[in-house]
DNA sequence: CAAATTAACTAAAACGTTTAAGTTGTTTTA
DNA sequence: TAAAACAACTTAAACGTTTTAGTTAATTTG
């Protein structure tokens, strides 16, 4: 069997009798062949089941159809952002290569050659850490990021509002007359952390309690699923073994959030009568979860659609505002008053 | 400011002087020149920050380092797969174009074609229906289906040995003395469902016992993941309003089973003790979920691994030998002995 | 020691597009 | 009615690689 070669635009123009740049005109809706052309080369198009070799015209104009996203784990936040990039990438016409640094900023930085190699228009980045080699970036694929700030460059960022979300959460908390708050973090070593405790200490200086840093608890230091879920379940082991242990837990991810839920079930304590809990992120699951939790809710989905649509900005050298969007603090049945 | 061109190849022979091809060479390890070349070349790369435009080795040597993936959406199934995708990607240097069908026939078609024009290696597929037009994939990429067969093409694919899992279940339902077990099954259009309804059959033949109708139900036909968690939903509402109602329920898919608890909760059945339940999927929540479920789990991380290197067999022009891995029935606290 | 082989290169064509710069023949304008 | 404008094309160069077919000088062989 020979294997058939895929038509080029040199077969389209043979068969509908134009020249290439006819055809090129027409496919790229130029408006500069007559009604009858153009039929006839639809035709010739239709008829070989023409379609244009991208690689062809990403070299000639230097643009591809194809942006990059690169996140540090396939878990259900970024998945969501990827939904909504789907979505949003679906109206200019977008692919997605999808990429995973798995928390390594070796591997981060090698994607972001490997991608820009690939001629992708633009990359979508939650970085690992808060730098961002700025001469690593040089030359490379715009970049907008997404959920996570760097430090020493500036770049647009679509990201959650995390202090106002961070002391929502705590304020419901002392509201409810905790002033022991446990508070989980993920690796110090990035802005959402960062940010999330700033909202904590807010909330508690608003109601003049001092900060007990042992209540405070770094928990996703390490990468993969388990290993994270790992950090919150000693997280809530070494707080709940402190003199004074608290009376409130709030984890500030997904999976820190299930390592602590499994953490509270194992010390054999009741969600909301022993301890009150607020978690992060809204999951199907939590529709059938026993209670049901109180959450901070990220517009993950909204995020993705936003940073698409500023790196389409940023390629029509439009102005691009970074954003930072609100999130909800969904209340349901894991907080109680304290005793 | 004035954007700087990336350097080409023609840039690192200048620095280097040397020819272009020689340059070529060296970046594919040709072995063609000498060592102080290739120390040269390597240094006027590293100084300029060449890296490979992959579009135009891509237009070139007609193949390129990206595969697609298509899926029917971003569940969290398909995001293990994806998981094991990547891992497997990065020892052939490929980078995934991810995009999902929405269970749509059209969109797949169009992905299918989009994802060739992009010139993606080949495409790791899971398709919506039970066929695939082959007029539509000629001289498009190589297809490699995952999960999901078809039945009017021939092609190699990746999946699980659903009709043995979905057999092993049943079974072990019936072997506490369940008589009546509710079946709640995806859209029927798709072979995962025709799989999983045979071993659940099979079961019951393997027992005598008659299969009534009335307790396989289809909570799949739609999108979404709300509607396919209210698909499972209404699955059990449906069942339980039976004359007589079933003593046990298998339900297929990871949202159908959310749905489908939601009822029984919601019904204020207790898990075991009113109702065995037999899920599918094992995920993170799991571990916190009350009671600990029974669930038949799929190997989707060694899926994905498994159908990259069918394609890249595919390519290498090897027989490509279909596989079918095995599912575990891991047994936890949902299932009783029926009174 | 002439011929053959080899090591280390280079020149140039080709991949399939897009696009700037023509080239027609027809219609409009002053 | 001659010049200008326009509609509807075509020609050919370029994008940055890979690769085939040389070329040159040094080395091996009979």
């Amino acid at each position: 069997m020979v294997k058939k070669k895929r038509p080029t635009l040199y077969d389209v123009a043979k068969e509908a009798n134009v020249s290439i740049a006819t055809v090129s005109n027409v496919l790229n809706n130029k408006d500069e062949a007559s009604e009858e052309t153009v039929k006839r080369v639809n035709e010739a198009i239709k008829y070989l089941g023409y379609s244009r070799n991208e690689s062809a015209r990403s070299l000639k104009s230097g643009d591809s159809k194809l942006i990059g996203l690169i996140v540090p784990d396939n878990n259900p936040f970024f998945t969501e952002i990827l939904d909504g990039i789907h979505e949003e990438c679906e109206y200019y016409d977008w692919q997605v290569v999808v990429a995973t640094s798995e928390e390594s900023e070796k591997r981060q930085n090698q994607l972001i050659d490997l991608l820009s190699a690939q001629q992708v228009s633009g990359i979508i980045l939650a970085p690992v850490s808060k730098t961002l080699n700025s001469a690593k970036i040089a030359g490379k694929a715009p970049i907008v990021l997404i959920d996570r700030d760097v430090e020493d460059v500036e770049l647009p960022i679509i990201k959650a509002d995390n202090i106002d979300g961070s002391f929502k959460a705590t304020k419901t908390l002392l509201k409810n007359g905790h002033k022991r708050i446990g508070l989980i973090l993920a690796s110090p070593g990035i802005s959402t952390t960062v940010e999330r405790r700033q909202g904590y200490i807010d909330a508690l200086n608003s109601q003049n309690i001092k900060v007990d840093d042992e209540l405070i608890q770094f928990g996703g230091n390490y990468t993969g699923t388990k290993a994270q879920m790992n950090g919150g379940y000693q997280a809530v082991m070494n707080m709940m073994k402190l003199p004074s242990p608290p009376t409130a837990i709030f984890a500030t991810n997904h999976l820190l959030m299930m390592g602590a839920v499994k953490a509270i079930k194992e010390l054999q304590f009741n969600i909301p009568r022993d301890i009150s809990f607020i978690g992060f992120d809204d999951h199907p699951w939590q529709e059938i979860s026993d209670p049901p939790f109180t959450i901070v809710a990220q517009p993950a989905f909204e995020m993705g659609r936003q940073a698409v649509h500023a790196l389409h900005k940023l390629k029509s050298s439009e102005e691009v505002i970074s954003t930072s969007l609100p999130l909800q603090l969904i209340i349901r049945e894991s907080c109680g008053t304290v005793k």
